[in-house]
DNA sequence: AGATAAATTTTGACTTCTCAAAAATATTAT
DNA sequence: ATAATATTTTTGAGAAGTCAAAATTTATCT
């Protein structure tokens, strides 16, 4: 049995490597450890097996280092759609709170979980939730960035759990499910402007932070 | 912060050691760890002010270490309540559940999981919640075992949280709540008999084990 | 290419938790 | 009271996870 300390590189190794390798330092800082630590560690999950390490150049998961990794998200975000759905804790706090459960429920917990909130695909942050066996979707959103402006979108999925960005998002009603039009977009300012609701409460952001919201057609 | 260790110990403490002494094998028995391990980890818990330890004697909760003690078992109890009320998880099964959530859940959620429930006063087992301040109330019931021949009883509490015998439990409807009947009582064979329903579905078990049902008048 | 800067790894050390086995202390029985 | 027994403590050791700081390797910039 994996410990909490593995799960959470592994998830981490699953989230921020995109097939190709994850240089250390990333992983470090992802982590909030010293680079040392995070070598130490990988050194570790490479002699389980679970990572392939490339000194100097970076991890990447094994299939069964993968195959944990998705477990541990899926019991992440199925939390965080139960702690939003059955409990009403607020969207921007389950991120956190998941982060500590997803290391202590049991399988068959989980399973009630998944049951009673009608095995659900996504979770509160429009992510994907992997089904029992691993497989995990993949849906191409668009960067609400890229969007052309004058036009409206869905938003799908935000890409950021940091809980200061979260309750920004949550204050302006810039949620999964809800529609945004944008009014402008100026490269000088390098921000954006959105128009949320016909109330005219419209919001202004960075570009960047824009970037970490993905969109579909309304 | 205390670790999950250090709050399993406490809590193992306060269970097990009725404002007496509570000798350092016992504590090793019933966490499962030798008794060395135990020794070192008391020692370290007086160190913080946690406990009194008097070598070869045993230890002792400090106020300290009560309040904290009090407020893992609110954690596990309500915890035990909401997967039965909630989740419908087998009542015999919340506790092995429990004994990890107890660890995870933020005092946020704990405060979400209270309010759902309606602020209970006993778990599925019947053991009391501890309130937020560290109260907790101390009905006395009578044991089972001491109970008179022919009369009906309800069942209060049961004081042995191990699967196996909740499971005997659960298979004879001998859950808090129900009526019993004593049928007989055997001094000889270290045996009683009881009525669980109109249907004459009987049961025989150990005095001994009868000795860990508590009941109260019907 | 050579020097500087950045990223990564190594080393030494520390905390928490654990066990096995030896040593010390209490308890019990004759 | 003294030997035998049971309990408890000590000692030595190891795994997991971490940091700080030194050493190394790789990348970058004239």
């Amino acid at each position: 049995m994996p410990t909490a300390t593995v799960e959470d590189y592994l998830k981490q190794i699953y989230l921020e490597s995109g097939e190709k390798l994850l240089p250390m330092g990333q992983l470090a800082t992802a982590l909030d450890v010293t680079p040392g630590t995070a070598t130490a560690m990988v050194k570790r999950l490479a002699a389980s097996k679970m990572v392939l390490y490339q000194p100097y150049n970076g991890v990447q998961l094994t299939p069964q280092g993968k195959h944990t990794a998705l477990d541990v998200l899926r019991r992440h975000r199925l939390i965080e759609s139960f702690l939003v759905e059955v409990l009403k804790i607020d969207w921007a706090d389950v991120h956190e709170e998941a982060e500590q459960l997803e290391h202590a429920v049991s399988p068959r917990l989980l399973d009630a979980i998944d049951s009673l909130l009608g095995h659900p695909q996504f979770d509160p942050h429009g992510d994907p939730i992997p089904d029992g066996g691993g497989d995990i979707s993949h849906q191409s959103n668009q960067l609400l960035a890229e969007c052309q402006v004058g036009s409206q979108y869905r938003i799908a999925r935000i890409a950021d759990q940091r809980n200061e960005f979260l309750h920004f998002l949550a204050k302006h009603n810039l949620r999964p499910g809800n529609l945004v039009t944008i009014l402008s977009s100026d490269p000088a300012s390098e921000a954006m402007t959105l128009r949320t609701d016909l109330a005219g409460n419209d919001v202004t952001l960075a570009i960047t932070a824009a970037s970490r919201i993905l969109v579909c057609e309304p």
